[in-house]
DNA sequence: TCATTTTATGGGAACGTTCCCACTTTAGGC
DNA sequence: GCCTAAAGTGGGAACGTTCCCATAAAATGA
């Protein structure tokens, strides 16, 4: 029976119950167990076990400086990307001996202050975020204030972070050349409003930019995604009526695109494969839907892990701090039917 | 400028930046703010902000023993289910001025463990559970020492928590009743391992008890789903080619079940409809393959919003604690292509 | 007017740790 | 065999709060 019913156990009733000075319990459950001798481990740690004792971790960070976690910002936690590289981030952390404080900012800058000063007051040792658009000044009084910080797959105006995420421009490339080279010839990118995320940018620029190398015409549709599924058909609808020949694909910028894209595909009640569907991000769903639908997948779990080594790595290294490192991790073509003409 | 751009302010700055003192700051920042004049107040909001100064929420909770934690554990945080259930409790956390410590345990009892021991020294006051199946004493141990428990959809074996979820019972009663009415006669019950979640238990036990009263026959599938995509397909072809002229159908238990079914009806080129096919859990490709898959959806956002209400229930009446409540929501049927003949 | 309450403020002791130092004992070097 | 070093242990002061108390001033009541 594991005693006391009510309330926590104090390293001081260990000590008491294991006839050793505070000091000597704090060594153990500490990083200087050797240093005790053999029998008086033996004695704590019965004691403790007995007694049912937990250190507090509250004290240990007050005193000792180390919260032992990790923030971070999550733009959308019903985004299946966000989760994955969520995922990456926590198994991380919990190698290296941290907990991970996640939150969901629902792509609103209020909540994503809001959630920054409670992570601050928990004193976080790092911070991963994946932020919403808003060049925002909280996150450099973050640095500033000695947090190592890194942006997840959107940097963000005038923060000099680490950013870890997709080699954009690459990514953009390999879906240019795939179409291509499946016989398409006009395109349309459709993407959220690039505003909010320099990733977005970064991808509508690199197709306007290199469309002409690939022998393709296209243009971009921006669709606010906010709310409800609603997506205008009667673009797209256009596009696809559009008179000519030439073969016509689709280029979606994220999964949730994909998703909305795919529903208005079948609204529309458009073939896959006579007319190309690509999106970035690979979804579980891709490969049901009728003819399977091509994916550039992003690994998720090597970003969320490559997060939190940026983040390590500062920690350590504290003191006169290195210029910010991007770390853009190379996609994988997942080829299905859905550009097989 | 908000000044020292090394280490955290604290509250003594603070009062001596205000000329006051740090029992003026910490009502000021506490809940009595009212006590204190308004000329006294402004001083010291502009201290503080001239400072930037945070409360130490460490400090905060090792004094007052509020931790404004709230601890979840996960059990798959890859699965959309409980992705929503846990976004409804950050939501309801946050409503009440906590903040959620969310762990993901991989369905590992040896990370649930683990996890549980982290937020234990943490102090949080609360703890929402999707639990693995272990019948584990860890968590009769919490609710001993006094924290708040909530499990989420799945009951463990001797531990007197408030459960919150699914209406079990109902949601298979609402399935086949749907799927009689579409005139399918044999069914197929799928489940993953029923040993690891009550929830499971429930459910399966459900469909054998009440195949008769609406005039079907039927069995249950055990995958364990583990690892890979791979489930066995022979199982299901052998359900599917059993002579008999009587419209077949298969039931999934959850949404990943219904994934993993759904892929393998596409590999044996199986009609969807003509063949029914209904799944618990809503997902968001669901109305995307083919003509559709019925669901049951869980309200799953409410369910993590009840969740946290028990939490908060308990927390306010912890003296002489009433019994366990078992609060269950009812499913709501979105009907699809793939039960229409 | 003076005792009494109320209002506004501040000092100091905790909360449960860690860590610096100091002390004792045992081992090592010559 | 004595001096020094190392190993093993413990006491006490922080860490940044909150909260109990005490005080001073202002308001109240007769």
């Amino acid at each position: 029976m594991p005693a006391r019913s009510t309330r926590h156990v104090t390293i001081l009733e260990v000590a008491r119950e294991a006839r050793a000075s505070k000091t000597s319990v704090s060594r153990y459950f500490g990083d200087e167990r050797e240093r005790l001798s053999r029998e008086l481990q033996g004695r704590i740690a019965s004691a403790a076990k007995r007694l049912g004792y937990r250190p507090n971790q509250m004290a240990r960070s007050l005193k000792g400086g180390h919260s032992r976690l990790i923030g971070m910002l999550v733009a959308d936690i019903r985004n299946p990307f966000s989760v994955a590289v969520m995922h990456g981030v926590e198994q991380a952390c919990r190698a290296s001996g941290y907990s991970l404080l996640a939150c969901n900012t629902d792509n609103d800058p209020a909540q994503e202050s809001a959630h920054l000063s409670v992570l601050a007051s928990y004193r976080v040792e790092g911070l991963v975020i994946n932020a919403t658009g808003s060049p925002h000044g909280a996150l450099q009084a973050v640095i500033d204030r000695g947090t190592p910080l890194v942006l997840l797959d959107r940097e963000v105006d005038r923060v000099d972070a680490d950013v870890v995420g997709l080699d954009n421009p690459r990514a953009i490339d390999m879906a240019l050349e795939h179409l291509a080279e499946r016989g398409y010839r006009e395109l349309l990118y459709i993407t959220e409003p690039p505003e909010e995320a320099s990733s977005r940018q970064r991808r509508m620029a690199r197709f306007q930019t290199r469309l002409d190398d690939f022998g393709l015409t296209g243009e971009s549709l921006c669709l606010p995604l906010t709310g409800g599924t609603g997506i205008p058909h009667d673009a797209i609808a256009a596009f696809l009526n559009r008179p000519g020949a030439a073969p016509k694909a689709l280029l979606c910028a994220n999964g949730k695109i994909t998703l909305a894209v795919t529903r208005t595909l079948q609204a529309l009640g458009v073939r896959l494969g006579e007319t190309g569907l690509m999106g970035i991000d690979e979804l579980d769903w891709c490969e049901l839907v009728a003819p399977g639908i091509t994916t550039l997948a992003q690994p998720t779990e090597a970003i969320g892990r490559a997060a939190v080594e940026c983040l390590m790595q500062r920690r350590e290294t504290q003191r006169h701090p290195s210029p910010p490192r991007h770390i853009h991790y190379q996609p994988v073509l997942i080829p299905r039917g859905s550009t097989q003409r």
